[in-house]
DNA sequence: GACAAATATTACGTATCCGTAATATTTGTA
DNA sequence: TACAAATATTACGGATACGTAATATTTGTC
């Protein structure tokens, strides 16, 4: 790898495009009427609408958060009435994160307005790249994952 | 866009990646050595690494961060010795950006590092198929700065 | 029953970034 | 010369995330 530019580097080149489409996203979402989503909520809010009432620690497993930060991405979450600790009646150290009637309400235009903002982001990009880099983006979670970071 | 789960979002896959990244990035730089390297300096570093003396303006214009938030940026960067802010001659208001001593002489270790941590990042991926992602990323980067972002 | 492990939170300092507005200085232009 | 524009900083509040340590509670195991 030589660094003839600095957008040679992947690193430079992947932190850009998430600092500008979290940009995005944050005016997309705000525009459609639910600006009390923030980006960061969304891989909870995906992680809920795909399987509800999940354990905070398998929440910030599949987000990649600590768990620490994962409390505090809650407490905003909750204050904005989008999900709700309840206890886990198997394991009472557990608290299963609930949608609430807002928080599955806001599914569909969240998913409407997310599509939207990345369709412009991804304008002009075949559906097979943008599924290769998917791909490779998956396999490096993977890589990530079992410890190659 | 259909999301059965959430690594079927392209934003939620690229912001776990970056977030990893700079994780194993942190991670990789201390245990070569320049730990006093973080990852959000990359960016400032690559650009003088290539063109040394660059504007402020200049450069949270290439990196896509809000001019404030370059000068947070530069103020610890400058307290970690690693660049200077010199008056421009032709430019009064300006300030031009240039590497320290320590500055130029990190280029080396932090690039052997960096390669060596993103060796690890996309192990097992094929030059062609990084190529690819990292064009799609520059078209993205491209999209996003003419408005469709 | 004792004890290690797991769960979630809290606390602390730090870094990173936004977005907006205000400021001081300088530049370039009408 | 007057005035708009550009440059960099400062200020403010907020959000997002790290990493470490401590805490309280509960679980499961020896």
């Amino acid at each position: 790898m030589v660094l003839k530019h600095p957008t040679d580097c992947p690193y430079y080149l992947i932190s850009r495009v998430t600092l500008q489409a979290a940009s995005a996203l944050k005016r997309g979402l705000a525009e459609a009427g639910v600006g009390q989503v923030k980006p960061a909520y969304l891989g909870v809010l995906l992680g809920l609408w795909y399987e509800d009432g999940l354990k905070v620690v398998e929440l910030s497993r599949r987000a990649g958060l600590e768990p620490s930060t994962m409390t505090g991405l809650l407490d905003r979450m909750e204050r904005d009435e989008l999900i709700i600790r309840k206890s886990d009646p198997s394991d009472r150290r557990a608290l299963l994160i609930q949608l609430t009637e807002k928080g599955h309400e806001l599914e569909k235009p969240v998913h409407d307005a997310v599509e939207r903002v990345l369709g412009g982001v991804f304008s002009g990009i075949s559906e097979e790249d943008l599924s290769r880099t998917m791909n490779l983006l998956r396999k490096v979670l993977t890589n990530i994952q079992e410890g190659n970071g």
